[in-house]
DNA sequence: AATGATTATGCAAACGTGTGCTGTACATCG
DNA sequence: CGATGTACAGCACACGTTTGCATAATCATT
């Protein structure tokens, strides 16, 4: 059996009330010094460690907050959940991950059984989120920060990469390079990063002067290699002319690249690729890729703070954290192919 | 406020006692199927969730498992720690996920925080595990399951790779095609698969009547790319020759490359480089890496099978599991080079 | 020395469940 | 018809804390 408060009390020779606001830093002041020091000691003598869980239905907050991603094994999101942990462990709170692998269904699943552990606040970084459920989480009043993706308008707190301009970049070193028919390789338009990088692509060709062929932009449904692989033949099978690929993110670039060397095609040579992320590993790939480095670490800590400022509800602070990337040129991307 | 027992009871006409009973699946044949379905109906209507919380404190269960993971950013790790999410989900219980770099401190901080939200079991994938800290554990009589990492001898359960055949297949593989003189750059031994493969290395060499050259084995303080690069141009100084390098995992054998690589020599013609894990990606990699796949999403989901049928104490069941792995020949090996 | 102010500690009621025990109503059996 | 058994529901305590309130102890002030 795990030892109480109610044996330290007694080992002491103090009441188990005494106890708690001793071992309590809040309201440690209100014990003399030199009870406290004793009490203090006996606690660790005994190895004491508060119960959190009946402090926790007590005090109705458990000092962990649930984090919904759409899956823990792809890198980007473990580099942000661990950026979560950092920022939130010093405080003592944990995390409790959940996947959902972008799936409605299993994205309430999870979130309902988080809430029923009565998480202090809920990190959200999955695609998706259902009416009904935002619903309940506002019934619930409890404390929600989109990491990763837009919220729903302005009314939620988010904090995600700063898209558009890393986009900007892209477009902005091809056509340095020469290039003037630019094919874009979109993920999926239901999640927040799909969109807004594929707008964002548009807004800048235009900026550029460039037209967007219609035929040259395509979206995959996921974000994964063998959907670039696929959506990269058909655009090559297409017909149309292009000297690049700006992909919607690099698990799609890699797709291209693959597909570029089944039909020979050199890269950069013949057709640049650029990627979005920065994922470890992609400067070791053949060739390094040239991409747009996102800080999802920061990400993670950022959304990280923004929750324990709700929490603690310290006076209402910027709300949208925009976060800024940076483009990464490797040897991916070339000077545009003569014609 | 949150709807509680008491509240479904006094609207359904009944006890708070009974609706406890009516709703716990356990004890439902209890209570009159009449009155059950009349609270169920009404716990339905009224949205009642069980407070975790309090259901916790009373039962001294929590339906939650600590999972201690080095690094939850690594990808292999990310892929154990999804399959613990996978295999645990269906049956109600949640991970809660500490990262502890590796660091004995923050091993110790971790599982005690783990201990204080009282979890109901502990899955250990970081390296070391102080003694302290076992003891800790050993007095409150919580299951715990080692993954990817050896126990203390065979008292405490756990799922690891097989990877003496592993490297074995490694070396057997680099013999056939030629390779006599065959360096070793391992993995920290104060790890459970640093020193496992190392010795594997060993045994292997002496199965195929070839000598281990000591100034040829040589092992990093950490997994990381940066320590291969260092030891593989370590290695190359030295001056002892070899036509190949067997790494203790695929970051260091991805340092190896980088090395080779600096240094204008051709891998595999030159030197053939082989890893270990067969991490995602690693086949992009120029050339391809050839490795040894570990089923890292099999080992999580092992490693929460044994936990929940520690949990529920079903009978003594085989405690100590391992996983087949498999060499994945790519281009980064090939024949010795011809002297 | 008595009074008031301040500080330190004890007391006990919650928080929301689970569950052993007790009591009641009803059926069954001799 | 009385005794016994069975099925169901109520009662109240316990789980380990926190915390408002009351009380005791200490100290300063007149």
């Amino acid at each position: 059996m795990r030892v109480t408060i109610r044996e330290v009390a007694s080992t002491a020779g103090v009441h188990y009330g005494t106890v708690s606001r001793a071992l309590n830093p809040d309201t440690a002041h209100l014990v003399a010094k030199k009870t406290r020091e004793r009490v203090q000691k006996v606690a660790d003598e005994l190895g004491y460690t508060p119960n959190t869980i009946a402090r926790g239905l007590k005090k109705n907050r458990t000092q962990t907050v649930g984090v919904v991603v759409p899956d823990i094994a792809s890198p980007v999101i473990g580099h942000l959940v661990r950026g979560v942990e950092d920022r939130l462990s010093p405080h003592g709170y944990i995390a409790l991950v959940a996947n959902t692998d972008d799936d409605r269904e299993r994205e309430q699943t999870q979130i309902r059984a988080l809430m029923g552990r009565s998480v202090d606040g809920l990190i959200v970084a999955s695609a998706h989120l259902s009416g009904p459920t935002l619903e309940e989480l506002a019934e619930h009043r409890i404390p929600v920060v989109h990491a990763n993706r837009h919220g729903h308008g302005e009314s939620i707190a988010s904090v995600t990469s700063d898209d558009a301009p890393g986009v900007y970049s892209v477009v902005d070193h091809l056509v340095r390079l020469g290039h003037r028919r630019i094919a874009y390789l979109g993920g999926p338009l239901d999640t927040s990063t799909g969109q807004t990088r594929s707008q964002a692509f548009r807004f800048a060709m235009a900026e550029k002067n460039l037209a967007v062929d219609e035929k040259l932009v395509v979206h995959a449904k996921t974000f994964r290699t063998k959907e670039g692989e696929q959506l990269a033949a058909a655009l090559l099978a297409a017909g149309e002319e292009f000297t690049a690929i700006v992909a919607g993110n690099d698990m799609l670039a890699i797709g291209c690249l693959d597909t570029l060397r089944t039909h020979h095609i050199a890269c950069p040579d013949d057709i640049s690729v650029v990627g979005f992320n920065d994922m470890p590993f992609v400067d070791k790939l053949s060739p390094p890729l040239t991409s747009v480095k996102v800080p999802h670490y920061d990400i993670g800590t950022e959304a990280a703070a923004l929750m324990l400022q709700l929490m603690h509800a310290e006076a209402s602070s910027p709300r949208t954290v925009l976060l800024p990337v940076a483009l990464v040129v490797r040897e991916s991307t070339g000077a545009a192919q003569v014609p």
